[in-house]
DNA sequence: TCCAATCTGTAACGACCACTACACAACGGC
DNA sequence: GCCGTTGTGTAGTGGTCGTTACAGATTGGA
């Protein structure tokens, strides 16, 4: 065990995280600044440092927060729906409710982040490997242009977190998903 | 006529808005400092200000020439073409284009700008104007949710941009607007 | 040729940025 | 009680931000 000696810290460590993730998620990596956080948090400079180090630990520390957490959403249904159809189904139709949660920032903090190209990217492969089981199973038809389907997904996702960070409601964002989604090509029944 | 005294400008004004423009499609407004704008115009801060006034103002002449540009194709799409089908369709083709052009900025800098939401809105106001003609006359079901198709239209182009910033290829964001179109409604044969 | 007007380059302004040195407060172990 | 350790608050660091004062250069008009 650790020595455990010392003054103890006189913040909630995830309670401030939450704060963090959520001004990052609202404003952006660049437009948040350190004296923003401390603000909002008040917590001062020299124990948000010591807790997360610098702004861009915090940041990546907010994002992984926001994957495990107000993002998981996305990773939960590819887990447990049993085909793509029904995965992206889901997925675009708790968008709309999570991209629009009151008392939160509006839309996706990943897609809204330019400096998360990576998180993205690996989002579209996780897509494309859904897709491509149900080419391999047969749920859907052998031809199927698997790249295509899920940079259409990819697509509608952003677009729908755009249209959020604007204002547009719940019910508009699923009327989004909804007409998408007639885009899905016919199950092999 | 005014006077027309007093030392010639050393640069030319287009020329160098162009210049501006390209730093604020690429990187957006908050991370073009005017430091950036001096070094890659080669005009003195002095200079800059005398011609085209503050940052804010500097930023708001660069989106009225974009749209003037680079980013007119979707009015002409909406002007020119008769039906809102034919016009969304060849909007998402050109996006496609335009959003993955080389030796340009990638995708749109109204839709990259959080900033311009009155101008993304006005935007969806066209598509909606252009939709409710066509269910005027005819050429869509009288039952068509108009918003509803605008919106869908906004989300793809949104999505198509996001895409073209992460450096999907032009093949790619027309497979994601032959998809989205897949989603229009059938004409009234 | 001298003036008034306009533009240009240098060099700075105060404000904010991310970040931290330092002295002090609060803790567990002895 | 005293010590080593760790967190806290104050008050700064150097750097960059958008912006401009100022002096010199360049122009057309008188």
């Amino acid at each position: 065990m650790s020595a455990m000696v010392g003054r103890k810290r006189g913040f909630d460590r995830d309670e401030v995280l939450d704060q963090v993730t959520r001004a990052f998620w609202r404003d952006g990596f660049q437009a948040t600044s350190v004296a923003d956080l401390t603000g909002t948090t008040g917590v001062n400079p020299p124990s948000l440092y010591a807790a997360f180090g610098d702004k861009r630990a915090l940041f990546a520390e907010a994002v992984a927060r926001y994957q495990a957490t107000y993002g998981a959403f996305t990773a939960r249904a590819l887990e447990e729906e049993p085909t793509a159809r029904q995965a992206v189904e889901r997925i675009l139709t708790e968008a709309a409710i999570e991209y629009t949660t009151p008392d939160r920032p509006k839309g996706c903090l990943i897609l809204s982040s330019p400096e998360l190209h990576d998180l993205r990217d690996q989002a579209r492969q996780a897509f494309e490997a859904k897709i491509r089981h149900d080419v391999a199973t047969g749920a859907l038809p052998a031809g199927t242009d698997v790249r295509r389907l899920a940079l259409f997904v990819a697509a509608t996702v952003r677009g729908m977190s755009s249209l959020a960070r604007d204002g547009a409601t719940r019910e508009e964002l699923r009327d989004v998903a909804r007409t998408a989604l007639s885009a899905w090509p016919a199950p092999v029944a």
